[in-house]
DNA sequence: TTGTAGGCGTTATCAA
DNA sequence: TTGATAACGCCTACAA
């Protein structure tokens, strides 16, 4: 079988240009341009000859050419770690959701939260001229001639879910602190006093939040910070399994898991020890999703607004790109707790109301706007 | 506040060009030029003072200059219903591994299943010059303009999960009638007699072929096709809701639903219906998640291959581009009935098993091989 | 092996 | 209002 690299690509038959166009309609390429970029001082009489052999050729912009020309190229890159992981697709749908507002594209790439991978999409997606980058950035540092480059090439990022001010102050964040303070009082509330946490990487700024919220809430409550209860995880599903069997062992009553791929993965290790959840443990998760009002256990989550995240991202990096010269600004989205019945608690109190919810494909959790 | 428009981008401070290295480095861009697309007919003394000057000046190619001339930009258009149903996240990142492996990235674009999104992401797809397109097609016809610059540019078009042989024959798509057939088959195994569906949109192909899988598998068993016991939905969590309403309130014993975001709403209707399942239907569903395998009821599923789909299909593109001249190819990959416990069949059958597999992270689901 | 010059399709600067 | 003509940054015959 023949190599690939020895086939001759198919050439693309050339399409009109511009100066086929100017041609056909017998103007210059300025009147041409003028046309398709409608500015205003067009004679009536030339715009129509334009517009009409326009037509004719089928004659489309050749964005690339534009791009060259203008140093735009209405493309923004987007780096999440992965995009198969169920947190990221909203986000990204957000941020597309926003960029095509805007006349914007976007590119995406994933990390896998490897540096290595980070570092060569992001000079890959400078050396493709994107005019701005959305990026969760990977918890080690980006080496020094990649930093530099970027502050020469003056690319503007905004920084998704995680900070790193290294790179710019520009991010737009969820409360993490607030959300999993407000996850583990609602389960000192339901009656939990050994609760135990599976967290995320702490070198990433989130897991390093959520941590802290985690015991400034059990101090508040009065409750002990018991090391033998704290996990590290990676926020992936393997470590969630592994990190449960660990906790478990040590019989905690409550648990926070500081996302959604990680409960799988305690759930998993779970029902291998014969545990029962809300029996034996209180859970209270991060992370919402459509399919968690319809399985049990019901899990009671703490809900990050994914697709108001990644439109906000894309906004503020728009304004950047088209010149924002605003001081950098951290945003910081408010979490939703969705009391449902896995943390214990809403059995008793949400009973009455359930009743009336007929009727309604929305999940029925009860919701508690936080602050 | 002042207005967006008044607003001067941010100027990139003109990063160095071909024409800076070739000056420092006292060659022509020819050499340069050369250097950088390593060709080997360089003067090792040449090739070493550029690669001095390149480092020195912190060069870049531009791949917008680059693409410009070469008229290839190394970037594919990828355009789905919706990256934010959990069935194409993966399909997407199977593509983007593909396509960072053969050098190429990822433009992604979401129609929502609407036809002018849908034409208006091709034609910007195509003004950008991208070398190809990944398709999930809507269900309505291009327009024919539309339709005969898709010819004049002679863009490869790869489909995904939907044929539309209007366009191209290649595409990679998923034995979905086997799958159906498959879920009813085992579905009457289970001793399932009034088995109804919630389908996908008919005007879709994947939706046709899921129902005649499912019709012929009745057939094969000797069970009635019921009218009243057929749904037609449209993917969306909010049609299985509704149509599980209509659907349940016939009593069927058994139900498949094709794909999971129906089943979720299937289940919420069932649960304000104070049904169970398996206990009052059985029920096998399409598209598996890690999560399917914690939550309860243990779902049984018919898994697509999401990710080797996305593979499949940027790599036959891939090779589209590169000139790959054979004839246009379906390629359809085979589903993997995963029974659970939803079905009412698995638990008299694997529980022997189930203890054995202790310390696995994946799910314990039986898996059995089709074809 | 190396250099020169023209082309890729637009936009933009001057004049006219 | 229009029209030449020069960027934009890179590739590539064709020459040397």
């Amino acid at each position: 079988m023949a190599s690939l690299k020895q086939l001759k690509p198919k050439k693309a038959l050339k399409s009109a240009s511009i100066y086929d166009v100017a041609r056909e309609s017998e103007v210059s390429v300025f009147t041409v341009s003028a046309v398709i970029n409608n500015k205003k001082h067009v004679g009536k009489n030339l715009r129509e000859r334009v517009e009409a052999a326009i037509r004719k050729l089928n004659y489309r912009p050749n964005l690339i050419a534009r791009s060259l020309a203008k140093q735009r190229t209405h493309t923004i890159g987007m780096i999440v770690p992965d995009i198969a992981n169920p947190f990221f697709p909203m986000v990204v749908r957000g941020a597309e959701d926003a960029a095509q507002k805007h006349g914007y594209n976007l590119l995406l790439c994933n990390s896998d939260d490897i540096l290595a991978k980070e570092e060569v999409a992001v000079e890959l997606l400078l050396s493709k001229r994107v005019d701005g980058i959305l990026l969760t950035k990977a918890a080690e540092d980006f080496r020094p001639s990649l930093m530099q480059m970027i502050k020469e090439v003056n690319t503007p990022f905004v920084l998704v879910m995680r900070t790193y001010p290294k790179l710019t102050k520009d991010a737009v964040i969820t409360d993490d602190y607030q959300g999993a303070y407000d996850a583990v009082s609602h389960l000192a509330r339901a009656g939990r006093r050994r609760i135990g946490l599976i967290g995320g990487p702490l070198k990433v700024s989130t897991a390093i939040a959520r941590w802290e919220g985690f015991r400034d809430a059990l101090k508040a409550e009065h409750l002990p910070y018991n090391k033998e209860l704290i996990i590290e995880g990676d926020y992936r599903i393997e470590s969630g399994f592994r990190g449960g069997h660990a906790l478990l062992s040590h019989r905690p009553d409550g648990i926070y898991v500081a996302n959604h791929l990680m409960t799988i993965g305690l759930l998993k290790a779970a029902e291998e020890m014969g545990l029962q959840c809300p029996e034996d443990f209180g859970l209270v998760s991060f992370d919402d999703y459509p399919w968690l009002g319809v399985f049990r256990p019901r899990l009671t989550t703490v809900e990050l607004p994914k697709h108001q995240l990644g439109t906000e991202a894309a906004e503020l990096l728009i304004r950047r790109i088209a010149g924002d010269p605003s001081s950098a600004v951290v945003k910081k989205l408010q979490p939703e707790l969705r009391i449902r019945e896995s943390c214990g608690f809403a059995r008793s109190m949400s009973q009455g109301q359930s009743r009336k919810r007929k009727n309604r494909a929305a999940d029925d959790s009860a919701v508690v706007q936080v602050k």
